[in-house]
DNA sequence: CGTCTATTTGAATGTACTCAAAAGCGGTGG
DNA sequence: CCACCGCTTTTGAGTACATTCAAATAGACG
């Protein structure tokens, strides 16, 4: 549970105490590539978080198209905020892209943590606070940029992943269809 | 400062004391229309409260063509983001739209506040993650909507807003130019 | 009343989508 | 080990949604 520690060590310093009462809350699930963690319809009822392998967030709208929200990577977390929060049904698909060994924290025991433990509060704050931001700007790159200048964007954002995920999920997080995405690729290879 | 004690206590109760070292950290300020409350490159060292009034937050690309990020109407918060959380030169202008009498919090102020008033970190993380809930929505909505079914969804959510600010505006933060947004609306009415 | 900005309208253009079909690639079973 | 199946990627033609540029009209404000 290394990774899970350093990960809320860079904005917070837990106590050992601090640290075996939240590592005592956590619950690890092992699932295989291709598999559902979440399910759109569901009520989201955990935070996740990835120690190895590789998820995907993804939304299906009325036309049947998929909208990929976001990827997850080891260090990362991932969850439907809007059903964490609402306790409604969630409109999130969460796949595993690569077989995963994944960290459950439920939204009952990170309520208690809070109160326990209020740095870990504002670990989820600060957490909170950046996804915001980045979310700002990835809304702000779609009503400005092109196709093109998103994909530059993610190339340099995220260079590992133009390897490891099949481009239609690319092309679905940049926000074009897949055939689109072909073109402009080999147009941007021509230059 | 009643608004601003409701906003919070929507989601924590503050005791009286409380209450009374919060507000003497604020300092009220008013704005003409059409002032700026924030100018991209400054570093945003404040979050705005608006008590009344009405302003827009908004970016420029590099095409001189205006975003709207959002509106903010009485008992809303708005700032830069990025540039409060980072501290550096900001891309957001905060523009008075109707004059505003606005309540400041330092960035200083404010994380001494968690601190002392750990309840406040409480609403502000709630605060942000109702944000973050908004913000995916929208970004989902520019991926899978055409611009007509956004602007009936703006509609629905903000109907006060459509009398109250130019056109030019709603279409911005639709993500449309100004003469298509003209186009469509009259396309609608003659349905 | 005049000026400045916002809105409307039109024509030409562009970016990205849809549909269709072919080619490539990877995994699985015989 | 290779043949086949399913899925991804490529390519092409036609189309749609939205933009740009230009000009006319309407509104707001001093």
């Amino acid at each position: 549970m290394a990774l899970i520690l350093d990960n809320i060590g860079k904005h917070v310093a837990l106590t050992p105490a601090e640290e075996a009462l939240f590592l005592s809350k956590l619950e690890i699930r092992h699932y295989k590539a291709k598999s559902l963690v979440l399910q759109a319809g569901e009520v989201c009822t955990h935070s996740y978080f990835v120690n190895s392998g590789l998820l995907r967030g993804f939304t299906i709208n009325d036309h049947i198209v998929e909208h990929l929200m976001s990827f997850a990577c080891a260090g990362w977390w991932i969850g439907d905020m809007y059903s964490l929060l609402s306790q409604q049904p969630g409109t999130l698909f969460i796949e595993v892209l690569e077989d995963a060994e994944v960290v459950l924290l439920s939204k009952t025991d990170q309520e208690e943590l809070y109160t326990a433990i209020p740095k870990l509060e504002r670990f989820f704050r600060i957490l909170t606070e950046n996804s915001l931001v980045a979310n700002q700007e990835r809304l702000m790159d779609n009503l400005s940029l092109t196709a093109e200048e998103r994909f530059e964007k993610f190339c340099k954002r995220y260079p590992s992943l133009i390897q490891q995920v099949p481009q239609k999920q690319i092309a679905s997080y940049i926000g074009v269809t897949p055939e689109f995405f072909s073109k402009m690729k080999s147009k941007l290879l021509r230059k």
